[in-house]
RNA sequence: GCGCCUGUAGCUCAGUAGGAUAGAGCAACUGCCUUCUAAGCAGUGGGUCAGGGGUUCGAAUCCCUUCAGGCGCGCCA
């Protein structure tokens, strides 16, 4: 639809003798009664020209006037060119969206580029709790959206697996092992604490006895960190599982290491003198690309910095040759993106190469009272328990109705409550019954492949006309989700189209004695079932096929 | 102190790359199930877009500033 009217705009614009076409602007108008699309083209013209904007509107107007698939033209307002679409342009539309589905729903922006996205990597050192959460469910969607559009995609999950937060919760497990051994043995100053690390210290006596008692732990050290890491891991697996997210590689920062990618990496930035020794410790000039100090990679201790091997991962990644990187942090890491570009250019590429989404802090509330939460206390909610209690659907659709910068406040009273009236409950409910009422119409042997030659002109409705149209801009709402970055524009469409379909279904009856009305309607019911299954897909959110 | 994010209806949030009369859900109130699913529908009320300046044909949106909240500013991750 819109690309249509952008064609027909620009052919104008060329005929009044326009040639240097700027980025058209089409857009909704704010009432239904202006028009289906309308540009402000000739207000944003009117300075370069030097004639007033309605001048100019007249002007395009009367070019446009001899498009078949226009139905009105009107000047409003200051200058904007409203333009209304002549039904047979909406049925044929129509027609093509019901037979080419997703091609017909999905622009191919992506043209095949590859793009990687990272997101949640966690530490495998606890469960994942609400705020991974919210970048799972943001990153998913985002994968989900990119693919749609024509990317190639592939979703990766760092696993930080080596250093000395993974050490630390060895050295807890092997504590509360020899505790459990009834070995008195001091836990590590801040050290993890869940509950958790008791589970797999009774799992370690369980499987290995008393092999480690009274061990020291750079004996047993390896072992414990292992174990427990893997154990966490293979948690975190599940609880992604629960939710419904899925990962295509998953790069573990030891391997980093023990393939000698860390040292080739700071051996490349050496050698062109991005890296140099002051104090007993190994610095990257950072600040040779508008960081503000530089940073330590190897400290007096002769150990690695996390940003180490950040820098090897990001140079590895960047070597893939892929053409858009896409990183997903929490926003309480911003400070750490000017580090990561400086990397980006000493490495000698753009700083755009990579692009980092920061999502937003998710405050957990019950009942309007903040829900305490520290890792390392071993206090907080995790992800699955917010999943049992309230819902896999419903967690990611509240994640998803939010732009990724906005703060967050979860209540878990609040979603619960909710539950029966929750929005995303509207659209699931919409795809629902219409899967209802193609059963029904089965049983009333209306049969589904003569819809497909339905006589769409007898939608003359007004809410079917609504309809149409809402769903021929799904395409248009999809590109600027996908140029933004910005799934929860599909969220908000979804829940527009429901809010259109269930009035409409309450109004019109669907399935009547009128076979060929009935098949009409039963095509747009397809329509709306594909729009909504599409848009769904992209959200990772499930379409019942009854509720 | 410096930097990033946020401030829109009672609450939670949208507002499409500066556009027209600022929207939705929840909560509140009134009605609707012998007909394809009432997780639904019809209707009512609700606003100093945090405050103040500026930019221009036009600002919730861009710039400056004040206020409020969140998060950063490690040889922690």
């Amino acid at each position: 639809m819109k690309k249509d009217l952008v064609a027909i705009i620009e052919e104008s614009l060329k005929k009044i003798g326009i040639n240097a076409i700027p980025p058209l602007d089409v857009g909704v108008p704010p009432s239904e009664d202006f028009g289906d699309l309308s540009t402000p083209v000739a207000m944003s013209l009117s300075k370069l020209l030097k004639k007033p904007p309605k001048k100019i509107a007249d002007e395009l107007a009367s070019c446009m006037l001899e498009k078949t698939i226009l139905e009105r033209i009107d000047i409003a307002g200051p200058g904007f060119i409203n333009i209304t679409f002549t039904k047979e342009y909406l049925y044929a539309e129509l027609k093509k969206l019901l037979e080419s589905g997703s091609v017909f729903l999905r622009e191919n922006i992506g043209q095949g580029r590859r793009v990687q996205i990272e997101f949640i990597s966690a530490n495998p050192t606890g469960p994942l709790h609400l705020g991974h959460g919210r970048g799972g469910a943001t990153g998913d969607a985002l994968a989900n959206l990119l693919k749609a559009a024509g990317y190639h995609v592939e979703r990766e999950y760092y696993i930080n697996d080596a250093g000395k937060q993974i050490r630390l919760l060895g050295q807890s497990v092997f504590a509360w092992y020899q505790k459990l051994l009834g070995v008195e043995y001091p836990a590590p100053e801040e050290g993890y604490k869940g509950g958790y690390i008791e589970e797999i210290a009774h799992e370690i006596v369980f499987k290995m006895g008393s092999t480690y008692i009274q061990k020291r732990f750079d004996e047993a050290g390896e072992f414990f960190i292992e174990y427990s890491y893997k154990k966490i891991l293979s948690g975190i697996k599940e609880d992604l599982n629960a939710f419904g997210i899925t990962f295509d590689t998953w790069q573990s920062e030891k391997e980093l290491f023990e393939s000698g990618e860390v040292s080739r990496a700071i051996e490349d930035l050496r050698s062109k003198e991005f890296v140099y020794e002051k104090e007993q410790a190994t610095w990257f000039r950072a600040t040779a690309f508008g960081d503000d100090k530089d940073r330590v990679i190897i400290k007096q201790d002769g150990e690695n910095t996390y940003f180490t091997s950040d820098i090897a991962y990001h140079r590895k990644k960047i070597e893939k040759k892929y053409d858009e990187l896409i990183d997903i942090w929490g926003a309480d890491h911003h400070g750490y993106i000017p580090r990561i570009q400086a990397v980006i250019e000493a490495l000698g590429y753009p700083k755009e190469k990579l692009k980092v989404l920061l999502v937003q802090m998710v405050t957990l509330l019950r009942g309007g009272k903040p829900v305490q939460m520290s890792k390392r206390a071993g206090e907080f909610v995790t992800l699955r328990e917010v999943i049992e209690e309230v819902g896999a659907d419903t967690t990611k659709f509240i994640f998803l109705t939010r732009r990724p910068d906005s703060h967050l406040e979860f209540d878990l009273e609040v979603a619960k409550a909710q539950s029966s009236e929750n929005p995303v409950f509207y659209v699931q409910y919409a795809y629902a019954r219409i899967n209802s009422i193609f059963a029904h119409a089965q049983e009333k042997g209306i049969q589904a492949d003569k819809i497909s030659h339905a006589d769409l002109s007898l939608l003359s409705h007004h809410e079917e006309l609504r309809i149409i149209k809402k769903l021929l801009m799904y395409p248009m709402i999809f590109e600027g989700a996908v140029k933004a970055h910005e799934p929860h524009r599909i969220t908000f469409y979804m829940q527009e189209l429901s809010s259109m379909f269930h009035p409409y279904y309450n109004k019109c009856r669907i399935v009547t004695d009128d076979i060929a009305l009935s098949r009409a309607r039963l095509a747009l019911c397809e329509a709306i079932r594909t729009v909504l299954r599409d848009g769904l897909e992209i959200l990772g959110i499930s379409a019942p096929e009854r509720m």
